[in-house]
DNA sequence: ATTTCTCAGGACAATTTGTATAGTGATCTA
DNA sequence: TAGATCACTATACAAATTGTCCTGAGAAAT
């Protein structure tokens, strides 16, 4: 057959019991295997069958346990917007990776920058942590913009339940 | 027997053992609560304990499933700087929110006004989601530019590392 | 027509969880 | 200083879950 679009495999990679199953566990992600079958309404074997291959293809990296740092004592959160010398990515970011509060980073077009997200127990202690990246060799400006709120928090919901609305085409 | 030294409990929201506990399970999150008392070397109801004290507290808010959003198709991560009317925000996270790609956002302080992480298929994709987003009411001006790499990808563990190793003092 | 997959359904032993209870040392309080 | 508390260890037991392995049916691919 012919075809660019095949009739349900090959190139969906994640289809609409895989959908239901992580947005299952997305809400409640201490369900066990068992229970989850039983909320889809399939047999165990299938669940399970389900995430060993959505494991396998990389898709399911695991259950991560999610930390509040608010709650930790990390109320604040700032993004930086980091200038480096031409060629010294890879230090710099060594460098960035070494200060705990750096909690993430990417590497943007625009300019060879960098784009940082940073916590702090407060103003004074985020003070510190960007003197922290200021220092490490190579960094050139450093432009910081602190977290007012957070209107939408991570998510991955809406992806999630497209797929689940729209089976393969 | 046991061999206890700890004095303090007052400002120390997650001590020592919280902590190599949350490092434990960051590691290998799908521990019972058996193994990781095993591992831990204290008794099983001291570790059920604490991680019902880390939820109370607010700390550990849970085990959502961590989904690789590149194996699922979504290879393109951008941010978006967003500069919308003033006094508008709400709707406008509104807007952004009923975005599937749309994936975080944030109100910050500086230039920009909000700050948004959007994940596509493809270029086209993206420039699709962007279209969006600028379609959004109250959005005045979007600049965006795209992730070409993490370094240092989502983290927590230095942190706790933190804790770990400097105890209550 | 035949092979290959995926999924439902069931079975079983071993392990884990949910809950309790009791004892011990240390800290806090009046 | 004498309780009262608190955190932790150590156990105990029933109920539930997990890890596996099998069988059979239906759909898709060859």
């Amino acid at each position: 057959m012919p075809s660019d679009q095949q009739s349900e495999h090959s190139d969906q990679v994640v289809d609409e019991l895989d959908a239901r199953l992580l947005l299952l566990l997305t809400d409640e992600p201490r369900l066990g295997v068992l229970e989850c079958s039983r909320r889809l309404g399939v047999a165990r074997g299938t669940v399970q069958a389900r995430l060993d291959r959505l494991v396998e293809r990389g898709v399911l990296t695991g259950f991560p346990p999610a930390l509040d740092l608010g709650a930790m004592g990390f109320g604040l959160t700032a993004f930086a917007v980091v200038e480096i010398a031409q060629g010294r990515r890879a230090e710099v970011c060594d460098g960035l990776a070494a200060i705990p509060e750096v909690c993430e980073v990417h590497a943007t077009t625009g300019q060879g920058d960098l784009f940082v997200r940073v916590v702090a127990r407060s103003n004074s202690d985020l003070q510190r942590v960007v003197d922290h990246i200021v220092d490490v060799p190579h960094v050139r400006r450093l432009s910081t913009s602190i977290a007012l709120s957070t209107p939408v928090p991570p998510r991955v919901r809406p992806l999630l339940e497209r797929v689940k609305g729209r089976p393969p085409k």
